[in-house]
RNA sequence: GCGCCUGUAGCUCAGUGGAUUAGAGCAUCUGACUUCGGAUCAGAGGGUCGGGGGUUCGAGUCCCUCCAGGCGCGCCA
């Protein structure tokens, strides 16, 4: 705020867009500066130091709040000295006046997005690259939210794909007893698994790579995987039934899993529905009457419906190839692709076809979950976005870009613009993880393997997070809080990487408590709180927090604490425009680093440095519990954005 | 071949045109609890910001080029 009020009068002096601040290297300088001069300089041919005083002498008539001093310094920087007893005392009163509300903001002025994000295979254990996909889109979402998004978050089910297929013709046709092929009665494929040995989708995760391996030499384990594609296809029939109820088993799983990390939906979205509700009909008539589908006579794609893209046909060193992407293939079946385009415009609601609701059940969050279903209710209530954000790895990049130009050359230009694919790198193991998994690596060598479902390689996010729940178990209170804690320590170590970056996950690392960790961010939370409690033991002793005196002086760590609690509502905007929770984790970690300091030395110059609660002078002790408190309560808000909960003891 | 992404300390990462000395964490070494939580803190060592050009008063940051690594370019999803 007093960066924006210094911002706006040299706005209006200089007429300028823009006026970036930043911190100058020396503190007799001031807290703030800018070198909007120099660079004016430039365009106004003039010497930067004379525009600089010029300038400073303007900005000392306006009478900027919480500024005591404006220096001018060569060659032409604006420094501006804060009036820290001022300022301290706003923000302190700021975040205990908002409370959780502190950080928000109006930015989103209740327009609808909806994010999709998680979108794992239903056919086997979540491993911890589906988890990276969770977390970024969950903490968009809670971030979005805090803007005053409209957000809608959704879970696409594939449950008609060939993954599903591929576990279903494992139950049925890899193992004896085999199915008969046409019986309602799968009680003896259920047989087949003990639910008191292992969980369902970790059962799936070595089915499914003992078939995918079959697959390369069993030839009649092939022909039933076509077979069960159509079936599965077709709908109408028990075993397409068992393959749905196959994949309802996994999504209750997946969804159990995501809850131990705090990540909830609004709606599941189930392809199945996509495809009875005729979505892709319309999607097709409308992309045949706004000719943005061709029908092929000749060349590759003979027979096909295809999209034109790029250069079209041409010649590579693999032969003819066709830039153009087929939509209909010459058997008549749609590619994902089709139905994703089909399924982007319900997502804006211009598709002119909707699913029809049931609700799921009640999550861990407290919040009701739906589902679409085909025997469900019609309801005004999803869709209709103004925004559409589709967190997806970047391997898909080209397929979401192909959605997108098809929207466009359907004449949606406005939706085309409004849809953004949240591309984010994806989680590969360092040698020394994949041989831990009895990968054949070298795991002295530096280097990474990808992981693999259909070879069984990677690592599930239950055992991740049992793994962390057992390192964090000894030193916590009680298993919730152990619980609790691995959260943090997971959500973090997903978060603060860039979504552009790839994770190399690496157990050591991924495990740790100390550092730039969500442990240490929660342990911080933890140790404010214990500080208030000792404090006021009693609750209505607090209202001594609510502060009308300041002291004389305000100490440097006191002034890098506030400095630091009045950036978070900038860095949950960051965070919006940048879809990426990667700032809010280092903001989260700086906030705590900053407090450490100030909690072991909030008298730098002091020989010995007194605990807050034995302070003997009351106005002093009050405002720096204060700080404790807003302290608390800003990490609090920020640790809420990114999924973690501010524990209060550990 | 074309396109996209990445390259900053031994390792994992910040740093989205500003200040003499490029910041954290991990690891290594040295220290700190009879006072508010030691999952902490203080200190030390460790860098040709992949290379080379350019734009600019000013470049890790922008442009060009080269190098290295990853990922795309299916009638798979």
């Amino acid at each position: 705020m007093i960066q924006k009020d210094a911002a706006k009068a040299i706005k209006k002096i200089l007429a300028v867009d823009d006026v970036p601040f930043n911190v100058p290297p020396k503190r007799e300088f001031g807290d703030l500066s800018t070198a909007i001069c120099l660079s004016q300089a430039k365009l106004q041919k003039r010497a930067p130091i004379q525009i600089a005083e010029e300038v400073a002498h303007q900005l000392r008539n306006v009478k900027l709040p919480y500024i005591s001093e404006i220096i001018v310094t060569p060659p032409g920087y604006l420094n501006f000295k804060i009036d820290h007893i001022r300022y301290v005392k706003s923000i302190i009163s700021r975040v205990r006046r908002q409370g959780e509300d502190f950080g928000k903001s109006n930015e989103g002025r209740n327009r609808r997005i909806l994010v999709e994000h998680t979108n794992v295979n239903p056919n086997k254990a979540m491993h911890i690259g589906h988890l990276r996909n969770a977390v970024i889109g969950d903490s968009v979402v809670r971030t979005l939210r805090k803007l005053n998004y409209d957000v809608q978050a959704c879970d696409y089910i594939d449950d008609t794909g060939v993954q599903v297929a591929d576990v279903v013709v494992a139950m049925l046709y890899l193992d004896e007893p085999f199915y008969d092929g046409k019986s309602e009665d799968f009680g003896s494929i259920w047989g087949k698994y003990d639910d008191k040995e292992i969980s369902f989708d970790y059962w799936c995760w070595d089915l499914y790579s003992r078939v995918t391996q079959s697959f390369e030499t069993d030839e009649e384990l092939n022909a039933k995987r076509a077979e069960v594609m159509h079936l599965i296809e077709a709908q109408d029939n028990p075993v397409a039934v068992f393959a749905k109820e196959v994949a309802t088993r996994i999504v209750y799983a997946h969804l159990a899993t995501v809850s131990r990390l705090n990540v909830f939906y609004d709606l599941l979205n189930w392809e199945s529905d996509i495809f009875m509700r005729g979505f892709w009909k319309t999607a097709f008539d409308s992309l045949k009457s706004a000719g943005g589908i061709v029908y092929e006579t000749e060349g590759p794609n003979a027979g096909c419906w295809v999209v034109k893209m790029g250069k079209g046909v041409h010649q590579t060193e693999d032969g003819v190839r066709s830039e153009d992407k087929v939509l209909v293939r010459s058997n008549g079946t749609v590619v994902y692709t089709g139905k994703d385009i089909a399924y982007q415009m319900w997502k804006f609601g211009v598709l002119d076809r909707d699913f029809l609701y049931k609700r799921w059940g009640t999550q861990d969050n407290g919040e009701e979950l739906w589902t679409t279903s085909p025997d469900g209710q019609p309801m005004q209530r999803f869709g209709m976005a103004d925004r559409v954000i589709n967190v997806i790895d970047v391997r898909q990049s080209y397929l979401q870009q192909v959605v997108y130009d098809c929207l466009r050359k359907l004449g949606f230009k406005k939706q085309a613009r409004n849809s953004t694919h949240l591309d984010y790198e994806v989680v590969v193991l360092s040698n020394a993880a994949a041989a831990e998994l009895g990968v054949d690596v070298n795991a002295n060598e530096s280097g990474a393997q990808a992981m693999s479902g259909r070879k069984g390689v990677g690592v599930k996010a239950d055992d991740l997070i049992d793994a962390m729940v057992v390192r964090l178990n000894e030193k916590v209170a009680n298993q919730h809080n152990a619980g609790v804690l691995a959260t943090a320590a997971i959500r973090y170590f997903m978060s603060r990487i860039s979504t552009g970056k790839m994770i190399t996950f690496d157990f050591d690392e991924a495990l740790r408590t100390t550092g730039d960790t969500g442990v240490y961010c929660v342990y911080a939370h933890a140790r404010a709180c214990s500080i208030l409690a000792k404090a006021y033991p009693k609750e209505q002793d607090r209202d001594a927090l609510n502060i009308k005196k300041m002291p004389r002086q305000i100490t440097i760590p006191e002034q890098e604490l506030a400095k630091k609690l009045a950036e978070f509502p900038s860095a949950l905007i960051k965070a919006g425009q940048e879809l990426s929770p990667a700032p809010l984790a280092h903001y989260a970690f700086e906030l705590a680093t900053v407090f450490t300091d100030f909690y072991e030395t909030p008298d730098p110059d002091a020989e010995k440095q007194t605990p807050f609660i034995k302070i003997k002078d009351p106005v002093l002790r009050n405002y720096r519990l204060a700080l404790v408190d807003v302290f608390r309560q800003t990490l609090a808000n920020c640790l809420d954005a990114l999924g973690i909960v501010a524990l209060e003891r550990i």
